[in-house]
DNA sequence: TGGAGTTGACTACACGTGTAGCCACGCATA
DNA sequence: TATGCGTGGCTACACGTGTAGTCAACTCCA
């Protein structure tokens, strides 16, 4: 089972998003990038940074002298608990809600219907074996 | 464009989908079921209860001198909004990370595999006539 | 070597959410 | 009418997260 680690908030989530996006990167280029988005001070990145390592979400390391964080996940395995959190905490496991959204909303790209696509040919020839049984 | 309400706690979102799962219904069967489920006072889901008034997820309404609660959007809307919400926020608009979910993790059902087969076809036929353009 | 800039630790405070107590009001009934 | 119970409003506090200031250590160059 996966396991749960604490929650994050607005800024928290954004901050490791950024982070999960150029593993590894400096505090320097954070503070930039988030300076710039959203106006937040220096130091308000810092204690950002270090909450989410206290949380286990990143780890850190010095070189020359600077520290580098990097995520202790990898951003494909982070997407995934993300969404993973999502569905059973929001959406009590059910999916259903989350097909019925693509089919209202979305503008798929074209990778994202072959992925759909692929999956659905997937879940065919699953069934057919299961029918099997 | 939707609208954005203000976000939901953990406890809150557990009480606004059980008032919408019941639509309508009294404090004293949320009470009820909150005890049972999580052990909170009654006052406790007063409270929360009063604050999805005041972000207007929640309507009230005397009846017989005792409050019925209703969610102002009924279940589809909700629960397409919260996930429209995690798609926009957390997955910044794309959904290929829920569709590398689906593969990964699901035991879907029947019903949700039909659904997303009928996607396919759809997105399918869509595709064609774009690609007239 | 001494100031200026960079970096990071520590500290503090505001606000939202989770939690619940206390009290008042109305109704039923003794 | 007095009392007790169900109901709901008001208030308060703890804790997490967003926010940032202050200060110390380190580096680099004049």
């Amino acid at each position: 089972m996966r396991s749960k680690r604490k929650p994050l908030g607005r800024v928290e989530l954004e901050v490791l998003q950024f982070v999960v996006e150029r593993n590894p990167i400096r505090v320097k280029d954070v503070v930039a990038h988030m300076a710039e988005i959203s106006g937040q001070a220096r130091t308000t990145i810092l204690t950002v940074l270090e909450r989410l390592r206290e949380k286990k979400y990143l780890k850190r390391r010095k070189i020359d002298g600077v520290n580098h964080y990097a995520p202790t996940i990898n951003k494909t395995e982070f997407v995934q608990e993300l969404v993973g959190d999502f569905v059973d905490d929001v959406l009590q496991g059910s999916v259903s809600p989350f097909v019925a959204y693509l089919d209202k909303h979305t503008q798929l790209s074209s990778e994202e219907c072959e992925q759909l696509k692929k999956l659905v040919s997937k879940l065919d020839s699953k069934r057919m074996k299961s029918n099997n049984d």
